[in-house]
DNA sequence: CAAATGTCGACTTGTTAAGTAGGAAAATAG
DNA sequence: CTATTTTCCTACTTAACAAGTCGACATTTG
């Protein structure tokens, strides 16, 4: 029911590595395209390093892109990073045991969704319409 | 992507009202039925009927009652007193934009489930299936 | 009156979100 | 070899919120 802003600026942050030339793209860059807080920025970045979604290279002309494609990089995987593994719904005792179901199918559909979309899909959707996305 | 503890105790404490027969239901019951610590279910239920879907009465052989048949509340009713009013979505800048379509169809998706479910559907599905819901 | 019950606002306590700080390490240019 | 640019890393702070508690009061019934 509620994201983050650590997730949101995640996928803003990946979604810019997605849609930049090939090549370093320094953390500055995105934070400023982003509008994300530069420190905090760094903090996302290198976390998303360490789960391996993208590389990085110090020094001058050094920054991050992605490890993989961005056409093999779903929103679910950025997600993942920074919101963490989810918990297990419990099963609610007596007569409110169905709507345990109800969480459940809300976040399959959620799930499913979210593993669909690629970070290409939403670059080209921008390219496409800049305005209304 | 998350749901407070406050949210689910609403919801099963309304749903226990409505597979409970006629006529009022102490908080007392309802908590302990539904494992909601006692005081909590004090502080959530009042809140239900300051919102106007439950109805109260003081004294011996008092509680709670819904104020409207089980068929017309929704699960929506009930998370939007908990939960309050959903803040907009903004619009991210950029080539990030397109991800805010995303939201907006996610939330647009659970909104139609949760409307659709009634607490008098809840307690059928228990009623034809007690095991797994 | 006594007992059972809801009403109310304030309070506590712990956790998390959001962001910041300060510097160490690496790469490159000169 | 030094200066500069950039990432890397740990720890910290601050504010908000969630979850739950408390104590006292009001109402109803017997």
């Amino acid at each position: 029911m509620r994201i983050s802003a650590r997730t949101h600026y995640a996928l803003r942050a990946a979604v810019a590595l997605a849609a930049a030339p090939p090549g370093p793209v320094p953390a500055d860059k995105i934070a400023s395209s982003q509008d994300i807080p530069r420190r905090f920025c760094d903090n996302i970045l290198l976390q998303l390093r360490r789960a391996g979604l993208v590389r990085s290279q110090r020094g001058p002309d050094g920054g991050y892109w992605l490890a993989r494609p961005a056409e093999e990089i779903t929103l679910a995987d950025v997600i993942r990073v920074t919101e963490g593994i989810e918990e297990e719904i419990e099963r609610f005792p007596g007569v409110a045991g169905p709507l345990t179901d109800i969480w459940t199918a809300m976040r399959e559909h959620e799930h499913a969704l979210l593993t669909e979309v690629t970070l290409a899909d939403v670059v080209t959707t921008a390219a496409k319409d800049p305005a209304a996305g």
